[in-house]
DNA sequence: ACGTCCCGCCAGGGG
DNA sequence: CCCCTGGCGGGACGT
């Protein structure tokens, strides 16, 4: 069951094994001069990058076959396109950044499949890691100690582990939020910030003393590694470790992402909290600034693995780094006994942990309803129906090209991208038709369980729940009014300058219904857009992003006549590590830019790219499909958010009134689809025949302008589904306070529930869907359900609405604060 | 100048 | 005692 060892050219010494000079403990310089017999040619760059890139998944055999794939060669060439060019070496020279171990933890995992299945159980030897990496196995255990944390490995023994891929991380997550709950993460976030308000100078003037003991100490103040049945089987020796503080960090810097309310945060509270709760001891700067570098180690695993994503905080002091969750939303707790996680000390008895196993290998479906589902056809038919649909939404209408400014014009109903992907979509298309059937399943699964749950416990306010969600959109920020009755949001869409007023914090502020000229666009519909918003670079990713779809374009054909998963699997790694250098050159991967083909021939939409996170498009999925997908962000326009009464006299929201816009229909787009007439937009209620999706669609079509207020598109192969809410949006709000902040929306329209996502990724291995959980709002109103973040959002300061790194909208009370209330 | 974070020393401890 | 682990922090790199 090893992995076979890579040919590997280990003859090339590797840059990191220094030469013998004496130079104890510094960083050593950059080896200009480089040294004559120097291992990095181009020519081995490029092996390196394709081996990384090569998966090696479930065929080992075919590995060296594939590396010489065209597709993987030209990535590699692609990226070392300068380096060739250059003569000198040195620019061939692997930069800082081509031994990050963002880039290393991404080679790492492209070496295991994400959902493992029983049968491809693999094990981790350090030692081949190490020499196929080229890595030194120091910066191994960096990457393996945080995948632990989150059990995606366990430790077999030395250098041994055995790779879980990410069965458990649904379980992980969840039995991480809840001790994360239990210790208080929540109100230790708050204490921070607020001294860090009250004394806004006086960096270090703290007696955060008080603020460690009065919380961190009062619970527990030791938490130990949290463990989960089933997957700690290490070495007992292994266990009794004292040294698991990169591991225990790792979880408690995760926990806070899954407690915190916009899931936001940022480095310096994170540092703080972990350091203060450790121990009370002086924070003396050296203490934090070590905390902060581990912080950023643990977090570029976490980056790789999807699960979160840089941003920065915008404040008034400037930005801070900081971290979003990106990873799928983490169901409420739920007692399921089996779920319970057990936080142990680090020694001891894990014989007895033992015991649920059957809980590692498929709990894909954690929550409550633990319905067993079994593949049997009917469900997989209807699985991929669904799936059908929601490739559909994801391929509406996007505007690949323009951005902000937007007129409509410029609106391309019918991306490029659809056009170059034939072959795929009309697949997809055709089993569009959805039999009656179906039709009921999935409302029957989508209706009631997630709309019931999401009004029943989402708003607590009896008071009928007006919400403000702030897009982050550049130009267009949604405004989302919820209905009063239906419980079906409303969203509009307002020009960044009357976002502007929105956010502000006048009092005097009006909303005001946004003529036609002031809509932008389609916030969702362009993935550029949804790039610039979320990310801090805006431009350059856009400028990134362009290239992009050509070149995936290109690669269609290639794509098609290759049938093997693993080459399809080879080929998105390999996009992955483009994309991935990519982002770290830009700042943010603009779009993936990878298509998967499935041997079933269908295209999986990528889990993260549901999850809104542009970066995560590159992850294995489609090229084209990524700017395809980002409408699906915009569909999150539908949905509730709630809010107090007294939370929109905060905001001084008065009476909304939705204005019908022009109808800019795009014939292309929506030419064909019959209209019908439109009487429910709530997906809940049940007497509505329509699809969820759909309704969202048209509302947001509506709402947008691209269809006539009474007119709705019914499902149409192209167009029809906004995807639902399972994308959440952002919205501005403020958990206790009046402030409006960054949170998110949850919509309550769900095209399905979310365990649907995890049946579904229990078919495709390779393009798991995380649960996304719909209702999974409890006390957080604006929990993000399934993940994303969907770019809405602007941020408003003193000066005016702007966009922030995140693309959330910031409405600042005095400070701008992300992470939470 | 600062944010990021690579590098590798060296201590702990298992085998 | 060797070597795996992994805490730790200097200081290089990137912007």
């Amino acid at each position: 069951l090893k992995t076979p060892l890579k040919p590997a050219a280990a003859s090339q010494p590797v840059l990191t094994e220094r030469q013998p000079d004496c130079q104890p403990l510094s960083t050593p310089p950059k080896p200009k001069d480089t040294p004559p017999a120097d291992p990095w040619t181009p020519t081995s760059n490029l092996k390196m990058l394709i081996s990384a890139a090569s998966p090696e998944i479930r065929s080992r055999e075919q590995r060296k076959q594939l590396s010489d794939s065209s597709a993987e060669v030209l990535q590699a060439k692609h990226c070392l396109q300068e380096h060739l060019l250059g003569d000198e070496y040195e620019k061939s020279q692997p930069s800082r950044k081509e031994k990050s171990l963002g880039l290393l933890c991404h080679k790492f995992l492209a070496r295991y499949p994400d959902y493992p299945s029983a049968a491809q159980k693999s094990y981790i030897c350090l030692d081949e890691v190490t020499e196929e990496l080229h890595v030194e196995r120091r910066r191994i255990y960096d990457i393996v100690n945080v995948l632990e944390s989150l059990h995606m490995v366990s430790r077999l023994a030395r250098n041994r582990y055995i790779w879980h891929g990410r069965h458990n991380l649904p379980q992980t997550l969840q039995a991480l939020k809840k001790v994360g709950e239990e210790n208080k993460y929540i109100q230790q976030i708050q204490m921070i910030k607020k001294r860090e308000y009250e004394h806004e100078f006086d960096p270090d003037g703290e007696r955060k003393e008080e603020m460690a003991s009065s919380l961190g100490s009062s619970e527990q103040s030791e938490m130990p590694f949290v463990e989960l049945p089933g997957v700690e089987f290490r070495a007992a020796s292994v266990n009794g470790r004292k040294y698991k503080s990169l591991r225990v960090m790792s979880q408690k810097f995760v926990m806070l992402f899954l407690v915190s309310t916009p899931q936001i945060v940022s480095l310096e509270v994170a540092a703080k909290i972990l350091i203060g709760e450790d121990q009370l001891e002086d924070l003396d700067k050296s203490k934090f600034k070590t905390k902060i570098r581990r912080l950023y180690d643990i977090a570029n695993v976490l980056s790789s693995l999807k699960l979160i994503k840089k941003v920065h905080v915008t404040e008034e002091r400037g930005r801070k780094p900081a971290f979003k969750w990106t990873g799928p939303e983490v169901l409420p707790n739920i007692q399921d006994t089996k779920l319970e996680a057990t936080t142990t000390t680090c020694s001891p008895p894990i014989s007895e942990s033992i015991p649920s196993k059957e809980h590692c290998s498929k709990n894909l479906f954690p929550s409550k309803g633990k319905q067993n589902f079994t593949r049997h056809s009917s469900l997989i038919k209807l699985v991929k129906s669904i799936e059908n649909d929601r490739r559909k939404i994801q391929s509406a209408p996007t505007s690949p090209v323009k951005i902000s400014t937007s007129t409509y014009q410029s609106l391309p109903v019918f991306p490029s991208t659809i056009a170059q992907l034939p072959a795929i979509t009309k697949p997809q298309l055709e089993g569009q038709s959805k039999t009656a059937e179906e039709m009921q399943m999935k409302r029957d699964l989508s209706s009631p369980e997630a709309v019931a749950k999401a009004e029943a416990s989402e708003q607590p306010a009896p008071s009928q729940p007006l919400g403000v969600c702030p897009a982050s959109h550049s130009s267009v920020s949604p405004v989302i009014l919820p209905h009063p009755h239906s419980g079906v949001s409303y969203a509009i869409y307002l020009h960044p300058s009357q976002a502007h007023t929105v956010t502000t914090y006048s009092p005097g502020f009006m909303l005001q219904p946004l003529p036609c000229a002031n809509v932008t666009g389609i916030k969702s519909s362009n993935s550029k857009v949804l790039n610039k918003i979320t990310t801090e670079e805006g431009d350059n990713q856009i400028a990134t992003a362009e290239p992009t779809k050509p070149l995936a374009a290109e690669e269609r054909p290639e794509m098609k006549s290759e049938t093997s998963s693993q080459r399809c699997l080879k080929r998105s790694q390999a996009l992955q590590e483009n994309n991935l250098i990519k982002r770290h050159k830009s700042d943010e991967e603009s779009l993936g830019t990878s298509l998967t083909f499935f041997p079933s021939g269908y295209l999986i939409p990528l889990t993260h790219c549901t999850h809104g996170n542009k970066a995560d498009c590159s992850n294995k999925e489609k090229a084209g499909m990524c700017s395809l997908q980002h409408p699906t962000y915009s569909s999150s326009v539908t949905g509730v958010i709630p809010m107090t009464a007294s939370e929109l006299k905060t905001v001084n929201i008065p009476a909304f009134h939705i204005t019908p816009l022009n109808i800019m229909l795009s014939p292309n787009s929506i030419a064909a689809a019959p209209v019908l007439s439109n009487s429910c937009l709530n997906s809940s209620n049940a007497s509505s025949a329509q699809n969820p999706s759909s309704s969202a669609l048209n509302f947001m079509l509506q709402h947008i302008g691209l269809i006539p207020a009474g007119v709705q598109v019914p499902a149409n192969p192209v167009l029809q589904h906004v995807p639902a809410s399972s994308q959440p949006e952002n919205i501005s709000h403020s958990s206790g306070n009046t402030n409006l902040q960054e949170g998110k929306v949850r919509t309550n329209i769900a095209p399905w529930p979310w365990w649907v996502d995890n049946f579904l990724s229990s078919l495709q291995p390779s393009a798991p869907k995380e649960p996304q959980e719909p209702q999974a709002v409890t006390e957080n109103f604006f929990r993000t359900p399934g993940g994303p973040n969907s770019g809405f959002s602007l941020s408003a300061n003193s000066d005016g609405p702007e966009r922030t790194s995140q693309g959330t909208l910031y409405i600042p009370q005095r400070k701008l604060e992300v992470s939470e209330d």
